[in-house]
RNA sequence: GGGCGAGUGGUGAAAUUGGUAUACACGCUAGCCUUAGGAGCUAGUGCCGCAAGGCAUGAGAGUUCGAGUCUCUCCUCGCCCACCA
């Protein structure tokens, strides 16, 4: 039984935007729901079947939310800027503005196509000057609070993208954009301090409802580890026979003393973090890394050749090199000996790329004895291993005159980029007055127009080949001054963006206190699991600085925060344009239907999980639909219903309210489909029964529930009814068939009511002809009954 | 190496959280119907067996009247992190 879905689509979509039924209302006595999903980045490659997942997720949520008496906020936007956008425009010479707004056309047509219950009016773009005003604003804050800094320092430089990235950014050694290496490159960069705020983006955890992978990811990448700041002496020139101290034993210092350097460093002390410094007896060596020693040449170390030679060998390595030779330690002496403060023993200094410089000091004390690395360290190079006692955290401290710690694994924020397609930092800088912000009155920095967009050949944005752009005058002093060149990270865009929707078209804000303090926190916010480390916990770090300053209510932004499963390609591998088996949203949404490709987006398998598609699986959503058209033509207002009817009806209420609370969407809708299919089987329906199961049915496939709604007379919206509830008297089977057990083997069934009591459940149990056979010349040593559930008798 | 998660039919997967394993859907088989379709209807479909029955949730043990579910050992896969002291 087809009908004709392209028509009905239209017809309600049409009908939605006319009454208005999704616009969020900023005063209204209804409490508020606001429902996020990550807004997309409108790529030319059109809409990804994974879009319509998440959101049509969310979408059900939001519909059953409006039934169920919320005024709902459930925006929809755009994430703007970024490379792929400005690669395309590289290879073509056109405009990025010109192709970004093409690609939002084309994701906005095919999202629409969905029937999705976004509220539009509040649609906002990153790439706006509206918009980015307020984000290069609140860069100021940042800079105002002195939490943005500029510094010189070795970052992650994408080779192919001409690019510094961020820690986040770099997978496996690699640019997480373009997959191209990375090496790394001294440069000036705008930074922010995000390490400010580890210990509460850690301990606010605890305060939020997110998936528990989630919160452990983020509790990861944070990397807190308490331990104590130690303090190395360097000892008197090893060249000199004073030979107190003792050495550690152990240590051949004669063969030491012949490669050793003339001079020492210019320190007094090697500071070292360790987690562990009960074993600090044990400490045997120093390791410092290259980037360390490094600091020590520059500062007046004579160092020796070799020295010099395995600091640069080992900078000039990526990351992926260093991985690429694993386990293989490397090192050289530096014949600088420091004094273990806890015993006063004599011992070596080394340097070696497995100590990082940019955790903790750049150096460790090297405990063969308990850990893994520095044992691996002492047995290649000969070192002595030594079993010494452990001492209690506070007596190390005590013996070594050292202090406690804490470290992070979090670095900051490297928020420069060399590229156009972004915010342009809002900084002039002047000579006499240094650094400035760009007055709020002249905000926003307005990207200006270039000729080229590729970075020029020193690595620097093309604005900084605008002459007239990049000089201006000092904000402060009126004097001759230069603009910053570098624009933002596309995560800035998208660190605040649900703030803009509660309040998207205010001139004087970038949102409205009131508005704001009626809509936050975000009730629920789902998103792919590759955000965690990145725009989530910028995100939650952003809002907490605004928190901060007085701009925002609450600190947390999101008060739950679950995710979705990859769709995947039907051979179970990514779904890309390039490898041609991508599916087209346009062709399925016109081909089977909107309601047919929302269903089978939330049937496929479970939510949380990735799940290859299947265009079967897609024309068995079809079929269904079908189905209901058919068993509608079945409701009739004087219909004889049978119970078996009613009560599946307010079963299947239940189940679907709560699966829906639980992200079960697929058994949500397989009892949806057995209702169906009794319905079928029975034959008919009260009118009344069937009005219910199309408001169930709403949220999922509000299209076709929508029409037949209209064709039994319904005259207003779905979406204006109330959600259903459960009535648990009629949901109640009255007989239920429990299974008996002899010694844990089904041997029959018995058909009974569920509250039949204890006793004479046992013994109809005990009288089943079947059960009987198994009972023969064999003693009941036990029988247990479990209401409603089973009997299970023991027989000897 | 560390963290998290998962292993159930030919396939995507269910299982009320310790109570009849395989719901729902796809696919497949047979038959019917037909204006031959990506259509519909009926029946069947975990494995072995003619049957009675037996065996099955990655492997092995354990707890229990009863284990896909809990405990232990091991194997495999996925994701994230990865020389973080």
């Amino acid at each position: 039984m087809p009908y004709n879905h392209q028509e009905i689509e239209k017809k309600w979509q049409k009908r939605w935007d006319q009454a208005g039924v999704f616009h969020a209302q900023d005063k209204s006595k209804k409490p508020k729901y606001y429902c996020l999903i990550e807004f997309p980045y409108p790529s030319g490659a059109g809409l990804h079947m994974g879009h319509p997942r998440s959101y049509t997720a969310m979408d059900v949520v939001a519909r059953k939310r409006r039934m169920e008496g919320f005024n709902v906020l459930y925006p929809i936007g755009w994430d703007a800027f970024g490379l792929p956008t400005e690669n395309y425009a590289i290879k073509t010479g056109r405009k990025p503005q010109d192709v970004t707004a093409e690609n939002i056309t084309t994701f906005k047509r095919q999202l629409q196509s969905f029937g999705l219950s976004f509220d539009w009016s509040r649609e906002v773009n990153t790439t706006d000057p509206e918009y980015y005003k307020w984000t290069q604003w609140m860069f100021l804050e940042f800079f105002k609070a002195g939490l943005a800094y500029k510094a010189k320092m070795p970052i992650n430089w994408c080779v192919s993208c001409k690019i510094g990235l961020a820690n986040e950014e770099v997978v496996d050694g690699k640019c997480e954009r373009c997959g191209g290496p990375t090496e790394k490159r001294e440069k000036e960069q705008w930074m922010i301090a995000i390490t400010k705020y580890a210990d509460r983006l850690l301990e606010d955890l605890e305060t939020v409802d997110y998936l528990e992978k989630i919160k452990t990811q983020q509790k990861n990448w944070i990397g807190r580890s308490e331990g104590a700041m130690i303090s190395f002496v360097i000892a008197s020139p090893s060249t000199s026979t004073n030979l107190l101290p003792e050495p550690v034993e152990g240590l051949n210092l004669s063969a030491l003393i012949v490669n050793s350097a003339k001079q020492s460093p210019d320190v007094e002390a090697i500071e070292v973090f360790t987690t562990r410094p009960d074993t600090i007896f044990g400490a045997t060596f120093l390791v410092i890394s290259p980037e360390l020693a490094k600091q020590w040449i520059e500062t007046g170390w004579n160092a020796s050749e070799e020295v010099k030679k395995y600091i640069e060998q080992s900078l000039k390595r990526d990351k992926k090199e260093r991985e690429a030779e694993d386990k293989e330690k490397t090192g050289v002496l530096t014949g600088v000996f420091v004094i273990n403060p806890a015993n006063e023993e004599k011992i070596p200094v080394w340097i070696a790329d497995y100590v990082l410089g940019e955790y903790g000091t750049g150096a460790v004390m090297a405990v063969p004895q308990h850990d893994e690395r520095d044992r691996e360290f002492a047995e290649k190079f000969g070192l002595p291993i030594v079993d010494r006692p452990l001492v209690s955290f506070d007596e190390a401290i005590e013996k070594s005159g050292g202090k406690k710690s804490v470290q992070y694994k979090l670095r900051d924020w490297v928020f420069s980029r060399q590229r156009y397609w972004g915010e342009p930092i809002p900084l002039v800088n002047c000579k006499k007055c240094g650094w400035i912000p760009v007055p709020d009155k002249q905000l926003p920095v307005v990207l200006p127009e270039v000729e080229k967009y590729e970075p020029t050949e020193n690595g620097e944005s093309p604005l900084a080949a605008i002459y007239d752009w990049v000089n201006t005058k000092c904000p402060k002093c009126g004097g001759p001054a230069k603009r910053e060149t570098d624009t933002m990270p596309n995560w800035a865009g998208s660190s605040w963006y649900f703030l803009r929707y509660i309040d998207s078209k205010n001139k004087k804000a970038f949102a409205d206190m009131k508005k704001l303090k009626h809509w936050m926190p975000i009730d629920w916010y789902n998103g792919g699991m590759e955000h965690t480390t990145l725009h989530l916990l910028y995100s939650r770090f952003w809002n907490k600085f605004l928190f901060d300053r007085g701009h925002v209510p609450v600190s947390e932004p999101y008060a739950k925060r679950t995710s979705h499963g990859l769709v995947l390609a039907e051979d179970g591998t990514k779904m890309s344009k390039s490898k041609g088996n991508a599916v087209n949203p346009d062709e399925v949404v016109s081909e089977y239907g909107a309601d047919s490709v929302r269903l089978y987006e939330l049937f496929m398998g479970p939510f949380g999980e990735p799940v290859p598609w299947s265009m079967n699986g897609l024309v068995g959503m079809r079929r269904f639909l079908e189905k209901i058209v058919e068993v509608g033509g079945k409701a009739a207002e004087n219909a004889v219903e049978k119970t078996a009817v009613t009560r599946l009806l307010h079963q299947t209420i239940k189940k679907v309210t709560n699966d829906i609370e639980h992200m079960h969407f697929n058994t949500a809708i397989s009892q949806m489909m057995i209702f169906v299919n009794v319905v079928k089987e029975q034959g008919s329906i009260s009118k009344e029964s069937f009005v219910t199961f199309l408001r169930l049915l709403c949220p999922f496939a509000p299209h076709l529930a929508n029409e037949l709604y209209e064709q039994l007379g319904g005259k207003e919206l779905l979406e204006q009814q109330s959600w259903p509830t459960h009535n648990p008297e009629l949901a109640k089977e009255e007989i239920i068939s429990i299974a008996v057990q002899v010694n844990g083997k089904v041997r029959g069934i018995l058909e009974i009511s569920p509250d039949i009591e204890e006793e004479i459940a046992k013994q109809k149990a005990l009288e089943n002809e079947n059960v009987k056979k198994y009972l023969e010349g064999k003693t009941v040593e036990k029988v247990v009954y479990v209401k409603g559930r089973i009997v299970s008798i023991v027989v000897k």
